[in-house]
DNA sequence: CCAATGATTGCCT
DNA sequence: GGCAATCATTGGC
């Protein structure tokens, strides 16, 4: 049923305009990283969009471009990574066209693949494969850093990139998906509101 | 040059 | 719920 070799979803899933309508369906859509010699993946369960440069909450809002940001302004289906509060590497997905700034950004995961790689990684003896929550603890676990902002998520061949994201055909259906507002950008006065958090809460199976 | 700060986390009471 | 950790980026001087 679930396919897992080597197949990333191609550049036209990123490219589109509607950075909301990506941010879900990349809920239920798997995450490879090949760092150091290993492979590791994990289904994305949670995101939020981050509109460009209408949206408050954006580093790209009206049009603000540094070095920092400029990733952003990069064609859809590059990685953005960024380190917050000095401590933490948020993974980011570039999305639309270039110079069209919209992101992704990927809040929680469940770890499949590489559980021993990302015990080393994080320091825990014990890694949560049901739901790995927080967008920093993402990154650790998956072995994502700043160095990998501005990579191609889009490789054409396997031996030479480091992040990917695959279909892997689960379905996540409508019902359990719950749509909320962002997370920690209070700043962001009323696009703080915007319901552009998306988590895919699974039902627990009948007994 | 330099002070302010953040798309957070984990540990505290 | 509160709050400290910790630093690259940012913008202002």
């Amino acid at each position: 049923m679930h396919h897992a070799s080597f197949n990333p979803l191609p550049r036209e899933f990123y490219t589109r305009k509607d950075v909301v309508k990506i941010a879900q369906e990349l809920l239920g859509k798997v995450i490879y990283t090949s760092v150091e010699n290993v492979i590791s993946s994990a289904i994305i369960t949670e995101t939020e969009a981050y509109e460009g440069v209408t949206d408050k909450a954006s580093h790209a809002y009206n049009n603000r471009r540094t070095a920092r940001t400029e990733i952003m302004y990069m064609n859809g289906g590059h990685a953005y990574v960024y380190l917050c509060y000095g401590i933490h590497s948020l993974f980011n997905i570039v999305t639309s066209a270039t110079s069209d700034p919209h992101a992704v950004l990927i809040r929680a995961i469940e770890p499949l693949a590489g559980i021993e790689s990302m015990k080393l990684r994080t320091g825990k003896s014990v890694i949560n494969t049901k739901n790995a929550t927080g967008p920093g603890n993402v990154s650790k676990l998956l072995g994502i850093k700043v160095a990998h902002s501005g990579i191609d998520l889009c490789p054409v061949s396997e031996s030479e990139c480091e992040i990917w994201i695959q279909d892997d055909g689960r379905k996540v259906p409508d019902t359990e998906i719950k749509i909320s507002k962002r997370i920690g950008i209070d700043y962001a006065a009323e696009d703080a509101l915007l319901p552009y958090r998306f988590q895919w809460i699974k039902s627990k199976k009948a007994p």
